[in-house]
DNA sequence: CAGTGGTCTAGACCACTGG
DNA sequence: CAGTGGTCTAGACCACTGG
């Protein structure tokens, strides 16, 4: 397979910003410099740059530069991380505490509160099967996500959003009114083998959490993705 | 303020495809061919069905030519056309019935709600500025969705979901008890000139309802629109 | 002002589709 | 096979940012 320039190049530069070698809002070396350093042309650097600027990893300004994009969260873990950066973009702090760890007859079953600033916002039950969670420790799973601790592939995520009331555990773990609003989103995460990996239920207070979906009215390719739709009833 | 040569060649083809001049599955003039009728470089005509491409307009097969996309399915309408497409796919009845249909000093203002086999499933109100509402009469609205009968080029929504709980009004409208679990969309619809048309809420029974949002994990570009999101507390 | 990205040209070679 | 899009080069001129 023949390489492709430009893409080696978007994935060099990539690598570089996702180590934090490029910090956001740091300035790229110029055209000129990059298309010298990596031997290509000017054409074939814009190109590799606008790969990542489709994907949100930079951007440009005319006269100035291209630069490492800072705030928009471009968390490829999923809506929890954003969360997550979200917070410490903000200077909060995050926390999670491992309410249970313990294993059931196919899986590893990790119960977990999210905090920012010590309050409560999430309660996370986590299936991971047992043969990849044996290597995990509590402490592991306090620490990191499983998408960081796994030695999986990620493809992508289904979630199902929906509403409930805060049963007795959700009031007691999240300090709120037992039957207060609940957002519940139930997720599974499929690794780039086709295989679900992860399931996972999470449970938010209405009056802290929103979802925000972006819905382009244009052609079905990007839009597909996002939808409500009534349950079997 | 200077033509851009690439922009004004994407526009007049994303016209000839709107028009029907090029029907789906048209194949377009080879690059050189249209290099050569639009008196430019083959890169500046690449520049151009790119940008088309990036829309979802058009296609490419190496070796075989650009091709006008086939019309992916107007699913445009966004989530609660999705759940009517749904419902007349399971052979289910939906309808709309309008509770208020008025005027305040800035808009039109619809109650309605939304029906399948005369099960109601949500309630919806939708804010119309007053100058665009003007034409439309109660039936209008009961038979057809603003997308439908507004003049407007609809770019995309951004949906904001919540939970809540159902008060006296979603309980006596949408047949559940008062306090059970709701599902709340607030949906803002931008037109293609950047201009916000339409604000609208939708308040769903829970147990009747659920978002589905796919997640990719690589590359930010599909995955940025949906997240959760903190608000403000 | 010198340097940057934005646009554009006129070439080139290649991998790929169809007949 | 002739024709197509995919990639790439080595130039050019311009609008724009900052100092």
């Amino acid at each position: 397979m023949r390489e492709i320039r430009y893409r080696t190049i978007a994935a060099d530069l990539r690598r570089q910003i996702v180590d934090g070698d490029l910090a956001p809002g740091a300035v790229l070396p110029s055209e000129a410099e990059l298309a010298g350093s990596y031997d290509v042309s000017r054409v074939t650097v814009r190109k590799a740059l606008e790969v990542l600027r489709d994907d949100g990893v930079v951007a440009s300004r005319q006269g100035y530069g291209w630069f490492v994009e800072g705030d928009t969260v471009r968390q490829s873990l999923g809506a929890l991380s954003t969360i997550e950066g979200q917070l410490t973009d903000q200077g909060r702090v995050p926390e999670r505490r491992v309410v249970s760890f313990g294993f059931d007859r196919e899986h590893l079953v990790v119960v977990r509160v999210n905090l920012a600033d010590g309050l409560p916002f999430a309660l996370v039950t986590v299936w991971c099967p047992a043969d990849l969670g044996s290597s995990l420790s509590r402490d592991d799973v306090e620490s990191a996500t499983f998408y960081e601790l796994l030695p999986v592939d990620f493809d992508h995520a289904t979630q199902t959003i929906g509403a409930a009331l805060a049963d007795d555990r959700d009031a007691e773990l999240l300090e709120v009114p037992v039957g207060s609003p609940m957002l519940v989103v139930e997720r599974r995460s499929v690794s780039t083998d086709g295989v679900e990996v992860l399931r996972s239920e999470h449970r938010f207070p209405a009056h802290l959490t929103e979802f925000v979906v972006d819905l382009p009215f244009q052609e079905g390719a990007e839009l597909s993705p996002a939808g409500l739709r009534l349950v079997q009833s």
